[in-house]
DNA sequence: TGACTTTGTGCCTTCGCTGAACAAATTCAG
DNA sequence: CTGAATTTGTTCAGCGAAGGCACAAAGTCA
């Protein structure tokens, strides 16, 4: 036994807990952590001071509290500035991004976004991999592990992604599998999550966003093609027995609306993507920029103005609020949370949205749920960060010191 | 400090997870016990005493195992056959009924079903809690908790009835204040707790029933009129953040479909339930038995011979399939649990709903739900019980002596 | 300036579990 | 029938992690 114990051996189990409630903002002192925790002081002293030898966190003695209350003002707990941050990755539509988070869910470093026309997932996840080893190096941080976004779902525990309906994407593409294998290549540590996007967003929400708080979030959010759905309970993500869970596309809110690949009509999907907006304007999609950016300068630009995109945009927010509904129905969040498109609507209108929840909702303003647009930049990859920090959060001595047999 | 320890004070925190594995049957010996709660032998030993000293469990010396294994058998744990009960109620459309139930889900004592005419429910449950009070006076056993099952959505915090669309209750009835106030009346422990039907008739199936060890239990009943669904997470009833979720009722299975009093058309509600299928069979509902009983018979007796039910049957079936696969799409549950009329429609042609269910499921055999009906007679009266019982369950000592100041 | 309030820290105690040793009850091999 | 092997139950010493308490520190308020 080399390494002899600094004597002060509290807080080892509370180690997880403490982590978390600073990673999520909800400890910004040590007197809040004592009551957050429900320890005593002494603890809370003690894990703190633990953390602070691990090198995430730093305690400043400058006033944590926002003064004006009695008594000795308790000191700030932040973040440690040159601690160690995870690769997380986001891959779309046409393209890739990688970045650097430290704990926090702060982005320290992040690649543009970059296209690709290839479709070839290894390809693709190898160059993502590559550009953020490159961050890595520059940073010179220490990196405790990756996380991955993609726009499809992945079914758990394979590590597959089940589709993506709207990706050029083979089906049943091992995307962890690949990840790992891209990670080993680059010499990083090889244990890397995925995950899908919305719910990676979702997560990201709950955790530094607008979802702060919430016991039952749900997220529905458009991307350029097709809605998908997220659902955190109790901070943490539900995705259901195979990870296939919240596939919200296919609620049905327009019997005789427009035919859906998955053999229905009037589905979610394909009633309140950017398409089915610029059509219901009588807009043809234009050359330049995605259909999700076309759709929101529609709004941004026109919805004040042109009767006839005030009544698209209408129409489309009645669709969604009827879809919304009807996951209201079942699942009963205290907040929802739009992205892409969705916020857009909401934010043009967000009376005539919360009315249409509301119109089809069984219990009306009983099953009050307030509706937020999301918050974040780069949701998802924030998310993928917090897949890859869960380890730390979880137990954060055994995830910095791997080495735990003899010698 | 009068009473002096017995000095083994072992096994205080683990003392509600092992009642529970004991109640749930998880742990027929202590060697299981030992390993499902993963604590030494030591630990095990000391819990399991001191769970038999508060009464609760016997450790008989006979062998618990099957036998045939290796090494000394292990001794049987089981519930104490005079241990204490709790108070389970049920109201149902035409009446209620009260019963005793113990630790591991038996009834020790029931009321037959009571049918009554009276609407008003402080009536209903006043004759309730009166018969129940009976039953505990000749079993002379110790109460130590009161629960009921209400057909209806029950609204948290505020125990309010919210519906039901089907019962003459007047909305909004403070259900959970009057329970209480008729158990402070007749002298029973004044702290009951109220949950819908459906809902504690899944917590009863996942806990003792067909829903055992499933991770995510999805389950959907039809009562005498209207679907009711259930969700049961990691072991935990999700009812949504107001006790509002899984009203599934609504989803729509048939665009043009009978109109429903939500004021859509084709609800799983009226598509699904026993008058559907009399309907859809040309059988006018009979003045005899519940409408559930006639179209259960009809079922059973008709169904393999008459072509007129086979095609009712085959057409609600697969409306029901598509109900249940929006719900898998959303859920993505590992098991379904089937009770009421959907029970027999699922004995009835097991691989048609089957086929309903894959057929309109995004993710088709991926999202690999099992089927199944459910299996406890009064299942709804078993849940209640366990909301009861779960007090003690989360903390046996805390529970059994209330006395914890000083004297 | 001094009373009051709240926070940080050191030391001892308490609580609850682990680990090891040993005894008990059964199966299996010869 | 006997003894080795195996698994379970029990006792006891020990330790890790948190609580409780006393005291010092750093502010506010009268």
């Amino acid at each position: 036994m080399t390494r002899s114990r600094t004597r002060l051996e509290r807080g080892r189990n509370a180690l997880g807990p403490a982590l978390q409630l600073v990673h999520t903002g909800r400890a910004p002192t040590r007197a809040v952590l004592t009551t957050e925790l429900g320890v005593t002081r002494a603890t809370a002293g003690a894990v703190a001071a633990e953390l602070q030898t691990l090198g995430l966190i730093t305690v400043d003695a400058r006033p944590g509290a926002p003064a004006g209350a009695q008594g000795r003002p308790s000191h700030r707990l932040s973040i440690a500035d040159d601690g160690p941050v995870v690769l997380a990755g986001q891959v779309h539509a046409d393209g890739y991004r990688a970045a650097l988070v430290a704990l926090g869910g702060t982005i320290v470093a992040t690649t543009p976004s970059c296209q690709t026309v290839d479709a070839d997932p290894a390809q693709i996840i190898g160059e993502l991999v590559a550009a953020g080893a490159d961050l890595l190096a520059t940073s010179g941080r220490r990196c405790l592990g990756a996380g991955l976004a993609v726009p499809s779902a992945v079914a758990e525990p394979e590590g597959t992604a089940r589709g993506p309906l709207h990706l050029a994407w083979p089906p049943g593409a091992p995307v962890r599998d690949i990840f790992n294998r891209c990670l080993a290549d680059a010499g990083l540590p090889a244990d890397g999550h995925c995950g899908n996007d919305v719910n990676l967003g979702a997560l990201a929400e709950h955790r530094h966003g607008a979802g702060h708080g919430a016991r039952h979030l749900l997220c529905v959010a458009t991307g350029h093609r097709g809605v998908g759905g997220a659902l955190v309970l109790d901070g943490r993500l539900h995705t259901g027995s195979a990870g296939l869970a919240l596939e919200v596309g296919h609620l049905t809110v327009d019997p005789a609306g427009r035919p859906c690949q998955c053999g229905s009509r009037g589905c979610l999907d394909v009633e309140t993507d950017p398409l089915a907006l610029l059509d219901a304007a009588g807009r043809a999609p234009g050359p330049e920029g995605s259909l999700l950016d076309q759709a929101r300068d529609l709004i941004r630009t026109e919805y004040p103005t042109d009767p006839a995109v005030r009544a698209a945009t209408h129409a489309v927010t009645d669709r969604l609020g009827q879809g919304l509904a009807g996951l209201v129905n079942i699942l009963n969040p205290d907040r929802i949370i739009l992205g892409g498109l969705h916020r857009w609507l909401l934010q043009a209108n967000p009376g005539r949205l919360r009315a249409a929840v509301r119109a089809h909702s069984l219990w009306g303003k009983d099953s009050n749920a307030a509706l937020q647009p999301c918050t974040l930049d780069h949701n998802s990859l924030v998310g993928a960060a917090e897949l890859a920090w869960q380890p730390v959060l979880d137990d954060p001595h055994a995830a910095l010191q791997p080495e735990t047999a003899q010698q």
